[in-house]
DNA sequence: CGTCGCTTTGATCTAAATCAAGTTGAGTGG
DNA sequence: CCACTCAACTTGATTTAGATCAAAGCGACG
C-alpha cells in the first residue's frame, strides 16, 4: 500500500483498521465504512501536498500540526489554516487540492483513500452527510477569516488568533504555538514583526505571558475578547 | 404558504414545481426530487435574512444581485460574496445563516426549503453530493478571496474583481455593475476611494473604458490578468 | 431643471510595512 | 557540560500604500 503517493520521504507507515465507534469527525466518516486508514509521517517542513495537485487522500492530523497555504507567483503567502491534532485536512469535494499543505513541525497523520470515502458516500447517507458538515466546517473557517483579513487592525487580528489557539491547544491554560512568526504573519496577512509587535504589547499590558516565545499564557482572555472587535 | 419567513415586504411571490431536466446547479439539485420552490421578490437594499438567523431557505437568484456579507460590532462590513442571476446563495449545513445577505437592486430569488433538501438528500445520493459540490464551490471562493484580502495589493484586488465581474457578467464583452463602489471596497477590503482611484488609474491607461460609472468594457483583459498577481 | 446620492479627485494622515540592528535561545559539536 | 552558531525573535527608525478628510462633478430621477 502507498507504494508511492504521500510523498517519498515518509518516516513511518502503518496500515490500520478505523476502530468502528471513533467519535470524533474523522472517525465518524471512516467508521461507518470500515475503511483502511493510514499512518504516515512528514518532518517539519515537509510537504504534505501542492496546490493543483490531485487529491487522492483526506488526511487527520494524529500529532504535530499543518499549514494550508496558497502562494502568489512572487511568494507572498497566505495561509488560510492551522490544523492541528484531530483535525481532518485536505477533503476536497472535487479531484485537486485548492491549497497546499506542509508540516509545521514533525507531523503524523492517518489518511484514507478519497475514492473509498466517496464510495461509502454513496452507500451510506451518513458518510455523504458526514462530508458535506466537514466542508461546511471549512467554509465557516473561511468566512470568519475573510472579516478578519478584510476589516480587522493588526491588533484585533493578533487577539483573534491568541482566542482561536487557546480554543484549539490550550492545556493547563498554557498554549504552546508549534508555528513561528512569520507563519502567524502569513495566516493573519500581517509581516512578523507586526505580529511580534502586537504580542509585546498585550504582555506589556499584562494580558498575556511568555515562557519562551512560542510558550503563552493567557491572562485575560476578556481583555483579548473586547479586542477582537 | 410562505405565510410569514422570508420577510414581510415581499412584492411578488409565487409558487412553481421546479422543471424536471433543470440543467443548472439549483436544478441539479431540486429537479431530482420535485420539490417545491417559490419565487419572491426584495427591492433594493432589502434584507433577505440576518447573520446568525435560523436557515430555513436555500435560495437561487433569478434576476438582480445580492451581497452576503458579515458586520463587525462598529459597523465594518466584510462582503463575502455577490450572487448574480443562476447563483444559489444560503445554503447551509448547519441551522443558521453565518452571513446576512441584501439584495443589491430589485431582485427575484426562487426558494426551497432547506429541510425538503435535507430529506432529498437522504433519500437520493445525487443530491446528496450535489450539495457538498456547492458548498465546496462557496469555499473555493472564500479560499482564493482569503489569498486576496491577506496578500494582493490595491491594484490586483480590483484586477481581479473586474476579471471575476466580466467572467461572470459580461455580455457582448461589456459588464454593467449592480453594485456601488462601496460595496465594491467593502468586498475587496478597501475603501471606496481607493477602488475610484484604481479604476480611474486602469481607464487612462487604457484597459478598460466606462460608459457611466458602472457600465465597464474591458479592453486589455492580459494586462489585468498580469497585473492580478 | 433642481436635488441628492454616487463618484471622482485632491490633500493630508497614519497604521503597518520595510529596513536595520541587536538579542535570545535551542540545538550542535567539541 | 559548555561554548558556539544560527535561525527566530524583538525592537527601533523610516517609509509608504492606502485610509481619511474634504470638495467638486455628474447624472438619474422626481
Amino acid at each position: 500500500m502507498l507504494t508511492q503517493s504521500p510523498t517519498s520521504s515518509a518516516i513511518a507507515s502503518r496500515v490500520s483498521q478505523v476502530p468502528h465507534a471513533a467519535l470524533d469527525q474523522f472517525g465518524a466518516v471512516t467508521g461507518h465504512a470500515g475503511l483502511i486508514a493510514t499512518e504516515f509521517s512528514y518532518r517539519k517542513d515537509e510537504e504534505i501536498y501542492g496546490e493543483d495537485e490531485p487529491a487522492e487522500y483526506v488526511y487527520q492530523v494524529i500529532s504535530g500540526a499543518v499549514r494550508s497555504y496558497k502562494l502568489l507567483s512572487d511568494g507572498r503567502r497566505q495561509i488560510g489554516a492551522f490544523h492541528l491534532p484531530g483535525d481532518v485536512f485536505g477533503l476536497e469535494s472535487g479531484t485537486v487540492h485548492r491549497l497546499a499543505a506542509e508540516a509545521i513541525i514533525d507531523t503524523t497523520v492517518r489518511l484514507v483513500k478519497r475514492r473509498s470515502l466517496e464510495q461509502a458516500a454513496g452507500i451510506d447517507v451518513k458518510v455523504a452527510r458526514n462530508l458535506w458538515t466537514m466542508t461546511a466546517g471549512d467554509l465557516r473557517h473561511a468566512e470568519d477569516h475573510m472579516l478578519l483579513l478584510g476589516r480587522k487592525t493588526a491588533m484585533e487580528r493578533v487577539a483573534t488568533f491568541l482566542l482561536e489557539m487557546d480554543r484549539r491547544l490550550a492545556v493547563a491554560g498554557m498554549m504552546a504555538l508549534p508555528m513561528c512568526r512569520r507563519d502567524i504573519g502569513d495566516y493573519l496577512g500581517l509581516t512578523l514583526e507586526t505580529v511580534s509587535r502586537a504580542l509585546s504589547q498585550l504582555q506589556s499590558q499584562g494580558v498575556l505571558g511568555f515562557s519562551g516565545a512560542r510558550q503563552i499564557v493567557l491572562r485575560n482572555r476578556q481583555r483579548l475578547h473586547n479586542m477582537d472587535a
